[in-house]
DNA sequence: ACTCTTATTGCAAATAAGTTGCAATAAGAT
DNA sequence: ATCTTATTGCAACTTATTTGCAATAAGAGT
């Protein structure tokens, strides 16, 4: 599985570490997105500082993405590490319900012909209240 | 129109003070979402501490919207002070495009009624290349 | 208009978040 | 096995955000 990885990293001339693959698996092996300080958490003998320069190349090369959330931001695998998908979020129990739409992406894709704009990503999430909360 | 502004602040208990105004204004005046710092550069009188207060309060109260850009937010009037829109995002000339799209609105009734969910707000922007920079 | 109550401000100090320089370490190529 | 150099941990540092508190000023009541 760390084929990808491996081999995504080489060709950009970066080194597959201990730290970068301790990262990397305590963001697979959670369902939800995670803070700064919780992957701090989670990664106890990574010294911040590399977390902080880990995310940041992660994020640059598209390995994870930034999830807003509040005043602070979260990261989660992006693809190909994980499926591309959207948020619902509550607001009430904090729960988080991953979407996928097939609808969201075409229409993108019309929006973007309309202006002549080429698209690389793209975020989108809506909040409210979940089933169980109302 | 203060008006609106007014009366939403005496309805919540709040009071409608200079240095709110002048952030208010400060929002309205521009085109583009701003951030703490820019505000702060924007309106020199008012302390960074009270802008930090202005904008948590905003967002509380839905005034403003916080708009993710890069590692930090923005922030920007909302509905009913500012048409509902969305960002289109030119990674090359930092240019920025409102969009509003009726889609978009109708789709998120579809996903939030699949889920029985309630939605109270969403956020959508798409990341590219506008048609000058390619 | 004047007074009173108290929400709000500015200031300064404190805490938290994020960055940087550098010597020591360890990938990965040869 | 050796060598090169990207990467790490550490500590110091800068920047961002929060908080306590006395002084100020909205806005309600008179």
């Amino acid at each position: 599985m760390y084929d990808n990885l491996s081999a995504l990293f080489s060709s950009a001339g970066l080194r597959l570490t201990a730290p970068r693959r301790i990262i990397f698996d305590a963001l697979r092996r959670s369902d939800v997105p995670q803070s700064i300080v919780q992957l701090s958490a989670v990664c106890p003998t990574i010294d911040k500082a590399s977390i902080y320069r880990t995310i940041a190349l992660f994020d640059k090369h598209s390995i994870t993405q930034r999830v807003p959330r509040g005043w602070k931001f979260l990261y989660e695998l992006a693809v190909p590490f994980a499926p591309h998908h959207h948020h619902l979020i509550c607001t009430q129990c904090g729960g988080l319900t991953n979407i996928e739409s097939e609808q969201l992406e075409t229409m993108i894709t019309d929006i973007t012909d309309e202006h002549q704009f080429i698209p690389t990503r793209h975020h989108f999430e809506i909040t409210g209240i979940c089933n169980n909360c109302k």
